[in-house]
DNA sequence: ATCTATGATTCAAA
DNA sequence: TTTGAATCATAGAT
């Protein structure tokens, strides 16, 4: 290859070497052996064949010394003419394809995302935080979600610098390669017909290139960012049951209002408060409360007697014998809980603010309206026992 | 390994 | 926005 090329080179610059008789000869039309002019011709194409086939480094290493003699070539004006006119002719298709194209849309779906990820855009601040904290929110905070959070602004600061660094140094190369070309461009205008246009044009399509690289790498940091993203997602998903002591307060709150299981926003705080777990985790637990109550009522029955229980002794002797003693409450003291009184089941999806019931705030009504739900039935009418349920009810 | 309990999330409706 | 309902996903029990 090499011996090739610096044979051809060799072949090239002996029939660059001015030969005196065949200038004369061109330079008067007319004399001199046409074949011969041909075969010149025919020489000096093949050698700026040559230098196309060579490599822009090989180009430029051997340029100096070729350019001149090329430059010095007495048919190098006509030939550069004539190419400058072929060109001519072809510039009209260069123009149809320079046209200014809208900016990709993938691209700036990419950029908005990044900045709102708070990898692209301003330093710290705004974008992660923000995009942070709005998740945070949405759940509530946590209280270890502290430790996840940093977590999470940790790796995306990782992300964020990989991705800048890249950045730069596509920039970097992007221009050192553009001078590269426009340098070379620039030189080799000199010789062969290269209009200022075209290096412009070779700009905007390695541009373009660059950007291309560009946005692979936006794309890529996207995932990373979205991968990252339901991992810390996942992270707080992840379930941990709450204290003995929470659940215990949880539930003795919902079964002393069993009637209106509907913490206000107060005493979600409070009760938010008292069992260590956000507000949020406070609605939590009463939604799924309210609604698996309501799915199996004869299962939380038995608990829901547990907690009417302790609420009983919680209260007075002088309240509790009241309370049992009322006559709108028909069994007996710690009896039990009915099963399969289907859709029936008083509490919360029955009226209750009849006069039978008052408040609902405090035990005593609490107790009272267990109570009032004792004495029921079985489904094969027998009296209902505890411990002795008919299997869960199904009220879909 | 499978099952159940349970906290969290999603989505529609009010 | 809150709630009910369905669903997800895991902790813990078996």
């Amino acid at each position: 290859m090499d011996d090739q090329q610096r044979l051809m080179h060799s072949q090239a610059m002996a029939s660059v070497v001015p030969q005196p008789g065949a200038y004369d000869a061109m330079q008067q039309p007319g004399v001199g052996d046409p074949d011969q002019r041909k075969q010149e011709i025919g020489d000096v194409l093949q050698q700026i064949m040559t230098i196309t086939d060579q490599s822009l480094d090989e180009a430029q290493a051997r340029s100096v010394d070729r350019k001149h003699t090329l430059n010095c070539h007495r048919m190098k004006p006509a030939l550069f003419s004539v190419l400058c006119e072929i060109k001519e002719k072809t510039v009209l298709s260069i123009r149809n394809t320079q046209e200014e194209e809208p900016p990709d849309p993938q691209l700036m779906r990419l950029d908005n995302m990044l900045i709102a990820e708070g990898v692209a855009g301003p330093e710290k601040g705004g974008g992660s935080s923000a995009a942070a904290s709005a998740t945070a929110a949405a759940s509530g905070g946590q209280p270890e979600s502290a430790i996840e959070h940093s977590d999470y602004r940790a790796k995306l600061a990782q992300i964020r610098q990989i991705y800048h660094t890249e950045l730069e140094k596509y920039e970097q190369a992007c221009n050192e390669f553009t001078t590269h070309v426009v340098n070379l461009l620039r030189e080799q205008s000199r010789t062969r017909p290269i209009a200022p246009k075209e290096i412009e044009r070779m700009v905007a399509i390695i541009r373009k290139k660059f950007s291309a690289i560009e946005m692979q790498l936006k794309q890529s940091t996207c995932e990373a960012v979205m991968i990252l993203r339901s991992r810390f997602l996942d992270a707080r998903r992840k379930r941990r049951n709450f204290t003995k002591n929470g659940t215990e307060l949880l539930n003795e709150y919902f079964y002393s209002h069993l009637s209106n299981p509907y913490p206000s926003e107060e005493a979600k705080e409070e009760l938010a408060r008292k069992c260590g777990i956000s507000v949020s985790q406070v609605s939590n637990w009463f939604g799924n409360k309210r609604i698996r109550y309501k799915k199996n009522i004869g299962k939380a029955q038995e608990e829901a007697n547990l907690y009417a229980a302790k609420a009983a002794s919680a209260a007075s002797a002088q309240q509790l014998v009241q309370a049992v003693s009322d006559p709108s409450s028909p069994g007996s003291g710690y009896g039990l809980p009915s099963q399969g009184m289907g859709g029936q089941q008083g509490g919360m999806y029955m009226s209750l603010n009849g006069d039978n019931y008052q408040g609902g705030d405090n035990s005593v009504s609490a107790l009272r309206h267990v109570i009032a739900q004792t004495g029921g039935y079985n489904s094969d009418g027998t009296p209902s026992s505890v411990g002795m349920y008919d299997p869960p009810m199904q009220n879909q």
